[in-house]
DNA sequence: GTCTATAGAAGGATAGAC
DNA sequence: GTCTATCCTTCTATAGAC
C-alpha cells in the first residue's frame, strides 16, 4: 500500500504538501487534494486509509527536506554563533506562516502521526541552535551565567512567535522586529568581539 | 441587530468563545455553538449574519477580557523590568495555545473582522513591554545598545511561540524553557542588580 | 492502480410558525 | 426573539468497473 513508486501516489502527496502548508488540514478535504493532483478518488483510498494518513505522508515528507535545509544551516567548521545568526537571519515567507508549525494549533495535532513529523522538525533545530550554543559557551564566546538549552528553545520561539505576529498583524516587518530582537539579545549574550 | 441585552445573543457568544478557544475557526460549526449554547437556529441568524460574525463579536469580547489581564500585570507604579519579568512568568495553559492568537493561522484569519481584535491583543502586549523597556532605559537599567521595540516584539514571539512548541511536543515544558531563555536574556541585557 | 459514480453525514443558511 | 423544520452544498469514504 505504502508503494513510493507509484505516480498518482506521488502526485496526491505533492498536491496535500502545498495544500497543507497554503489552507492547514481542516480547511483541506480529500477533494481538494484530488482536484489539484489530477487523481482520482479511488487511487488516493487506494493509497491512503483516508485524509489523515495522507496529511502524515505529505508532513514527514516536508519535515525531511526542511531537516535538510536546516543541516545546510549549521555547517560544523563555521564560528557557532555564526550558525545561530544564520539561522536567526534567513529568508522566510512570514505571511504564510512555518511550514510545519503552522499546523500547531489544529485540533488533528492532537493525533501522534501527525504531531510527530512537526515535533522532529522543530526538536532538530533547537537541537541544532543547543549545540551551536553549547560550542560557544565552551570556547567563551557566550557569557559565563547563560545556559545554552532554554537559549536555543527561546530562540526557536522568537522564530515560530514571529510568524504568528505576521500573520496577525498580515505584515512581514513585525516577524522582522522580532528576529531583529533576537539578534541583539544574542549579541547582548556574546563575548564583545575582538 | 446587535442588540447586547439579549439572553440568546449572550448564550450563543459565550459558547462561540469556548469553542473558539478549544478547536478554532475551521473546527467550529454554528451546530456547535447552538448545542453548547442551548439557542436555536433562529435566535443565531436573528443576532448575527452567520458564523463569520458571531466569531467576530466572540473575538472582540475574548480581547477586551485579555487586554484587561494584561493592563494588570503592567501597574504603572512598579519597576519597568519587574512588570517585563510579570508578563514572561505569569501562568499559562501552555497545552490550549494562547487564547487569541492559536487562530493565526487559520485561512479565515484573512478577514479584517477576526484579526483585527487579535491584532489588538498582541499590539496590546507590544505596546507595554516596549514602553516598560523604554522606562528601564531612560532609567539606565538597560544596556545601551538595546533598542526597546524589537526587544519587545521578540519577548512577546518567545510567549506565543512558546504555545507553539508546547501544543507541538504535547508538553507544557516546551513553553517554559522558552520562557526560561528569555528571562536569562531579558536579565543578561539588564543593568547588573545593587 | 486508476477511474467514475454514489452514499451517508455534517456544514451553513433559510423559511415560517409562534 | 426564539423555535423547529427544511434545503442545498460540501465532506469523507465506499462500490465496483476497467
Amino acid at each position: 500500500m505504502a508503494r513510493p513508486g507509484s505516480s498518482k501516489r506521488e502526485a496526491i502527496v505533492a498536491a496535500a504538501k502545498a495544500l497543507l502548508w497554503e489552507r492547514g488540514y481542516e480547511a483541506t478535504s480529500p477533494r481538494d487534494v484530488l482536484d489539484r493532483s489530477g487523481a482520482g478518488q479511488g487511487s488516493l483510498y487506494h493509497h491512503f486509509s483516508g485524509k489523515r494518513e495522507v496529511a502524515a505522508a505529505a508532513l514527514a515528507e516536508m519535515a525531511e527536506e526542511e531537516i535538510a535545509v536546516i543541516d545546510a544551516l549549521f555547517p560544523p567548521d563555521t564560528p557557532p554563533l555564526d550558525r545561530v545568526g544564520a539561522y536567526l537571519t534567513r529568508e522566510r515567507q512570514a505571511l504564510r506562516g512555518c511550514r510545519l508549525a503552522r499546523l500547531a494549533n489544529e485540533a488533528a495535532m492532537e493525533e501522534p502521526a501527525l504531531r510527530e513529523p512537526v515535533a522532529a522538525y522543530l526538536g532538530h533545530i533547537e537541537a541544532a541552535l543547543r549545540a551551536s550554543l553549547e560550542e560557544a559557551k565552551a570556547g567563551a564566546d557566550l557569557l559565563p551565567g547563560i545556559e545554552p538549552a532554554p537559549v536555543a528553545a527561546a530562540l526557536l520561539a522568537i522564530v515560530e512567535g514571529g510568524y504568528v505576529l505576521a500573520r496577525v498583524h498580515w505584515d512581514a516587518a513585525a516577524m522582522r522586529a522580532a528576529i531583529d530582537g533576537g539578534v541583539q539579545l544574542l549579541a547582548a549574550v556574546s563575548r564583545p568581539q575582538a
